[in-house]
DNA sequence: TGCTAACCGAGACGGTACGTCTAGTCTTCGT
DNA sequence: ACGAAGACTAGACGTACCGTCTCGGTTAGCA
């Protein structure tokens, strides 16, 4: 399946092992789309791979765990955040490139399964937190400095209500455009975007109703 | 949801036993709360409710569909949208409602769950939009004209932007809801719920955020 | 068969029909050529008879207990036993009709199945004998005194060893013939009939072989 | 009788348990001793082996060649023919070896439904011959070149004729013994096998009964 | 003519077994 | 020591029949 490596490495260990992770992965993802998440099957991963069960069960948990690395690889390639001039501008390109992201099929099926999963279970529910959620949650911290520098946004009063007013605009964000994709099934095209980011900037800036006093 | 009550002629032969449908719907409901989503079984739903596993299939397709309408009953129970007097209350009241049916141990590990399975099964999206969503959507609509009765929002211009905001606005409370509750896995509280509900009004009554002209 | 005819006052109430039992044991015989034995249902039959399930049930108690019924029909129209002028031909004649019933895919695929069953039931064995069996033994005491009235046997010394000695030719014959056919699954044909008579007659005739002193 | 022997390469993989195999089968006797053939699950049989459902079908298509393979062994260990010095002797003596098999409680329930289902199924019915039936008609070939040998009976006239007289005798006396023992449901004790013999030796021995010309 | 009892169809019911599938582990050989 | 191949235990899947039951409705004989 894979070409003989010429190095003469004396002692037989892992010469597969970056490999083979590589064609798991890939072979998962193949997998989610043709067949979503309750229809894949790790021996069908494995089979797809070139690989034994054994080795997938070696380096993941299971089949939780292994579709979080393979879609967490998506959302290293298509979130990014470039200075798009203003704040709406940003916005509007975030969501975009979001609903673009979970449109796909592979994180579609998948990104809804492993959160249900993960209401019960600790360590999947970490392991998202740290491969999905706080990558986003930092655009929208780095939205909001940008937006702070150009004098779209106030500064925040105090450290707490910064982090506070970050995680419920990322909620927000990123809430609607699941809701959106997932439960409504409705598209997120440009008129949507721009409605929802009027709507969004209209309450940042709005009379301090961001950082209630209580 | 399962018969057809249309026809008044009684079908012939013996009639399905109204008091399985409860038992059954009641045993779905404790063994989510007791496994889970992702242990539940559809053999062992029929052993709690004393039932044959036929009887399941009799009437459900699988447990997408079992779990669907289990859960709906919990939504027809538990949400409404009692007057409090301002759009504010409502909002607030609305949002505690729906995050403390989210935070059920039933609801929250089923909900995600069936979402994630009706991006492959048409008809299961459509169950789910019938069952759950539409009545949800429903709040919006009450909630919003109620508003208007009191002058705390303006009119719409034209029904189909009158729709449209809707949905957006349903999108917005329910994904920032469930966000909130299931992917940052963080509590919606009091204080949460009025820091959401000033960001919201304020973009909604903010400069033509509702009603963006293309 | 299934009624007792003989008690005169006929019971209350509705009578059975006559046209459900004919039509449900021609439903069973077409069942079992189709399908055979162990493919038959109860719920085919009745629906080829265009009957109730519980119609079937309250007249036979299972699946075992019709098919006897069903083919000791077939034993009844075609065990007979012309007097064909010698032992020898009544011999053959005998074997061949038995061969073509049991040729028959409706007998053929039930016998072995009924008798099957019969070992781990009494009340089955029972009905075997009395539906089929006795019959056919009938038919070797028939052929033994017409054989005796022509002087091609000798009269028994004993009414003991006149049964033994017809069980055990019936026990042959029988015997041979299901063996020849299910067993061997070797076609039954003149010629097999003609070297069986021969080695029967054979031994039926010399030195009062048939009739051991013990 | 389940594997290829032939191959001399070791498949690649674990390799099948085989003392799975024999647990299995002895669970299968045990099986059918206890509960008879229609009441012989396979769950059960794994079950009782401390097997796995799958292990089962891996190995055997299902009841029916399991069944037929768990039998074969009894016949493999229980068919023999000793010399006992005269044709009568042995003849009696295979004939109450078999019958002992017969009347054994698995046997006795396992035979004939195997032998009505193979009415059915080809497949069954060859595996039925090569597993059982061929190893009996063998013991008829071994009987009557002894019986040759010492002069008890003449040789054949040509090979042909020596086929045909052997399935015939064995059809004759595998016949008789079944149909005593199962259909007539009577013991065969020595008495009977006495008589039989001395019928069946007085045939064989008869004026050209063994060598029909036709 | 009406009563009553047993019949009939249809089909839902509690059970049980089926044969398949998947998860996750274990065993063997090859490199 | 690792990897592929594949057998292993365990257990849920959804289906098929079983034999029973509950319906509404029918068909006799008796009053």
């Amino acid at each position: 399946m894979t070409s003989a490596p010429s190095s003469p490495s004396p002692r037989p260990g892992r010469p597969r092992s970056a490999e083979a992770d590589r064609a798991i992965l890939d072979a998962t993802r193949a997998a989610l789309v043709e067949l979503g998440w309750s229809k894949l099957t790790m021996g069908d991963v494995a089979a797809r791979a070139g690989v034994a069960k054994t080795t997938l069960y070696r380096r993941w948990a299971g089949k939780n765990a292994l579709v979080v690395d393979a879609v967490a690889d998506l959302f290293d390639e298509h979130l990014e955040l470039p200075d798009l001039g203003s704040l709406q501008a940003d916005i509007e390109g975030v969501v975009l490139r979001f609903a673009e992201l979970l449109d796909r099929p592979e994180t579609k099926t998948a990104l809804m399964a492993v959160v249900a999963e993960s209401t019960r279970d600790e360590a999947l529910r970490e392991r998202i937190r740290s491969a999905i959620v706080e990558r986003q949650k930092g655009l929208v911290l780095l939205g909001r400095s940008r937006a702070q520098a150009r004098g779209e946004l106030p500064a925040e009063e105090s450290a707490g209500a910064a982090a506070r007013t970050a995680d419920l605009i990322f909620d927000v964000i990123a809430g609607a455009v699941v809701h959106r994709t997932l439960v409504s099934a409705e598209p997120v095209d440009g008129e949507w975007a721009r409605g929802f980011t009027a709507l969004l900037i209209g309450g940042l800036s709005g009379a301090g109703a961001a950082s209630p006093s209580a």
